[in-house]
DNA sequence: ACATCGTACGTTATCGATAATGCTTGACAC
DNA sequence: GTGTCAAGCATTATCGATAACGTACGATGT
């Protein structure tokens, strides 16, 4: 479809149509998937849609029970919630390290934050979803510690952050702009700031969570 | 070998066949692995090998580059000290977690402490390093968290483990009695006391590193 | 009516073979 | 001497087919 010379793996490729599939709601949750129907479908053999089932499944986005079947693994409010803390203390770190590090200006995270803004205007969500997982996988590797960025994928945050924002009332422009102070405290060169505003930016959007307890903090 | 019925899939016994082979030292780091040869070697089809691969890279223990090959990644003192805080991070949120639900006493946990201190005490120190990882990883069930799990799990804590105590002078016993405290707190009903320790833990043995910088602390 | 066993079916798990790709080496032109 | 290109090689990526497994259903006996 965008390039007859396949840069990445059918079964990247094969991935990331499920997940557009499960995140458009044409897969819904509890449905069965399986490997061979969807190889026929997308006019591949059943190895590439196994593999992509595997990572999926490594996400928590599938569930396989062997020998028997797989299907599409219905999120329930818990499982939302559950990564928001996991999120905020990997997010935290990472601002620690970059603030840390001394960043004083990225122009990826730029990009992305004016990215975020101009779809988010537009209504676009998936393009803002996009965006958002962008800048956040962004900040991640800027922190430049592999475990961190190992920790973070297995999230699966892409899917998560389509999710949320195709399916809930968030208001998009006001998401887009809540990552201008996640940037100000990048390159504040603080990282304990840093590692608060990373940290309290997860628990933004949850209204019924305020985060974690923590010590008296002095100031 | 072990038996004739396999319980689990063959990718899961190549992905095990192939840990404890880079753990005791049979396959050294940079050592190039092919996915047709190791299978030709257990007398299995290029398949589960290379499903075993993909688990294996995802976990940072081996590095594919697309067309070209596998090899065993060389795991720099840089990789170890990096899980360090994540480990950390997720194991202080574990142990924040269980504390809020009150937990006050789990046997699978005495248990592993017990076999800990046994195998300590007879020098098997591959004996410790999967009691202790046993420990750690019932720590983060009990928290319950599926995203915590996830993300803690893709930090190849078996494996870290393993080489760290295979390969350093770490004192096995003195590793083992380490996780008392850590039992003492989950049990103490104290949140942010058991997030503090659990942390904690995971500095006990990284001299170089004393945890990230924190806001005073009142008390 | 109920329990037990066997059998048929759906799906995955595995296999063996082939296609596709990136790297390397060497020839050749300049 | 150096750069460019082409052919060959090593390895993975993908394919199509088969085997293995778990489930559900129905037959059979009590």
């Amino acid at each position: 479809m965008s390039s007859r010379l396949p840069r990445i793996t059918l079964a990247d490729q094969v991935r990331d149509h499920i997940v557009m599939e499960i995140a458009q709601g044409r897969l819904a949750p509890g449905a069965p998937v399986r490997e061979l129907e969807i190889a026929e479908r997308l006019g591949t053999s059943q190895t590439p849609v196994r593999e992509a089932f595997r990572k999926l499944a490594a996400v928590g986005l599938l569930e396989t029970r062997i020998h028997v079947g797989t299907r599409v693994r219905d999120l329930t409010e818990k499982d939302l919630t559950d990564a928001v803390p996991v999120r905020a203390a990997l997010e935290g770190i990472a601002g620690r390290l970059i603030a840390e590090g001394g960043l004083t200006a990225d122009d990826e995270l730029l990009d992305q934050m004016e990215q975020m803004e101009s779809v988010a205007r537009g209504g676009n969500r998936i393009a803002l979803a996009t965006a958002c997982t962008a800048f956040h996988r962004r900040i991640i590797t800027l922190a430049g510690n592999d475990s961190l960025s190992r920790a973070w994928e297995s999230l699966g945050i892409e899917v998560m952050t389509l999710m949320a924002l195709a399916h809930t009332e968030i208001d998009a422009v006001q998401a887009a702009l809540s990552h201008l102070p996640v940037y100000a405290a990048l390159t504040s060169g603080d990282p304990v700031l840093a590692e608060r505003e990373l940290s309290a930016h997860q628990f933004a959007f949850v209204p019924s969570s305020e985060g974690p307890p923590v010590a008296d903090v002095a100031g």
